[in-house]
DNA sequence: TTGTATGCGTTATCAT
DNA sequence: ATGATAACGCATACAA
């Protein structure tokens, strides 16, 4: 049973192998009858076009690029699994490369992809780093998690996912909001998350007890401790993370301090289980990752795609 | 600058160009005059052949199938960036599929994996599962994690791990040590595991205090709360992964039980930051990758290799 | 609408 | 040891 090629196609079905051909890439130059006809012996034998004669051919790979940061991310793994089961659904593979935040491996992975004639790239935006250097490029580019100007963008409300957090509190009567996050220089998870909460404090006519450090857990703890030396009257802190938000519920449980609710960004399934009260909002990382395989591959197809906003849905 | 071919080396070399296929691929039968001269000219055009031309030519892509569990495991994606950058080197890509724990979805993806002509296949190979449906492939195969009879594997020794934590243990003078697991169908992660500890038992002629369940935080805590309502006295727990640790540490917590020290497998850095005195084994995940990957092209380059172990570290 | 011929960049076969 | 030549499986310009 060995593999059955075009030419076999075309001689089962009595016409010439370009008709095949056409038939495969669905040319519109064929008559309805010979189509159907053609359709019929690819599905009986089962015949698949031979991937690498088609890439070699058409001198592009039907490969994706994924730049993601850190592989060891939950929630980033989570939208790769997505795009990966969507890009395989058509056939394609995928080169996954970290860029661990620099600048410069960013710059490196795209020279890789580059000579590597890959099909498209999917870039995990990160908001200090720089990316004009791309619009030179004419391989399709799609961002996600953040909005970049000038590329098609999947990008997470990072504004509204802290305001539905703040508005489920205020809901829920607790009065006294703190927040703790991380430096405004990263623009999404920095800047437009705290902004939501500075507004609030501006709209309710509230004192701004802010906190700002990285992403790790020793920063959650260190900003809490510096919050509750200085002796700050809350009844509740939000968290730009739930990494940062474990950092605080581990200084809270030391200090015994019982009554104060914590809330992250993220829903890691680890946090929730240590803390039954614990409050996160997550951005349906699965959904994500399907919708920037679909536009990455519609990028490709020439289709014109617009920018995407994924909303933040609490999670008790 | 477009893409030079074979044909522009051998020209520039002045020589055929099936002498330049010789060059690139090794081919002994090319005077090693002739070998620099033409190797000097593909330096200097940072000449590489086309990899899409290559696999048509050979029928074979240099693609590697990686079957994984899933992708939300935080040491099988550990193992798995490792992989990945060692496949890089050499040019490879990969497919990861995850198999979640099914024999049918295994299948599947194998076949799906047949049909693309692939170079590899690397499986983390489940104690459950059936794999004697490879042996009729010709696809070279590494298995990851545990060792399956009649294939090259990569397994961690869950024997030795357990049987080190137990030493340092009893190097620390703790004398009554219980064990918490999962069901010895696992043969690796559920029957290794607890032999160790059986075996501690009988040589040190103590009780054996084992219970066992699931790999959740929630079979952790469940069997935790079991081992103290049956009031056995211990000052020390086994446990069979970080993930059973943690459920285990929640319910010594909320029953304030301090002096019971806790320890798991995995190491992972969330559970550590959390308690201050866990302890934890690892394998060396990273280490782990770079070999599968490494196992692999040698297995298609046709080097024989041998099966490897991984031994666990305290990390405390 | 359909078929024929050509070329994509390799490697393998066969001479030399 | 080396070179000419024929595949590999497909897409496409051109001819019909």
């Amino acid at each position: 049973m060995k593999k059955l090629t075009i030419i076999d196609i075309a001689r089962l079905a009595g016409v010439g192998k370009s008709t095949v051909s056409r038939v495969i890439n669905n040319d519109k130059k064929v008559s309805q009858e010979t189509k159907e006809r053609v359709l019929e012996v690819i599905k009986e034998n089962n015949y698949k076009p031979s991937q690498s004669a088609q890439n070699m051919r058409l001198k592009k790979n039907k490969v994706i690029g994924i730049i993601n940061t850190r592989l060891e991310s939950k929630s980033e793994t989570k939208v790769i699994k997505n795009i990966l089961n969507t890009l395989y659904e058509d056939n394609y593979d995928a080169i996954i490369l970290e860029s661990l935040f620099s600048q410069e491996k960013t710059v490196e992975h795209i020279e890789v992809l580059k000579n590597k004639n890959i099909a498209g790239i999917i870039i995990f935006a990160i908001s200090t780093l720089e990316y004009n250097f791309l619009k030179k490029l004419k391989i399709p580019i799609i961002m996600v998690a953040k909005k970049v100007e000038g590329f098609t963008s999947i990008a997470y409300d990072d504004y509204g996912a802290i305001k539905c957090i703040l508005n489920y509190l205020i809901k829920n009567k607790y009065k006294n909001i703190a927040y703790i996050g991380v430096d405004n220089k990263d623009i999404t998870t920095g800047f437009q998350r705290y902004s939501a909460y500075r507004d609030y404090t501006i709209k309710y006519n509230k004192e701004n007890i802010s906190y700002f450090g990285d992403f790790s857990y020793n920063s959650g703890y260190n900003l809490a401790k510096q919050l509750f030396l200085e002796e700050k009257q809350v009844d509740s802190i939000v968290c730009a993370s739930d990494s940062i938000a474990l950092g605080v519920k581990k200084y809270l449980d030391k200090h015994q301090i019982k009554k104060v609710i914590v809330t992250g960004v993220g829903n890691d399934p680890l946090i929730k289980f240590l803390y039954d009260d614990y409050i996160s909002i997550s951005f349906g990382y699965d959904t994500v990752g399907k919708l920037a395989g679909e536009a990455i591959l519609d990028k490709i197809k020439k289709k014109d795609i617009k920018d995407i906003i994924i909303d933040g849905n609490i999670t008790l």
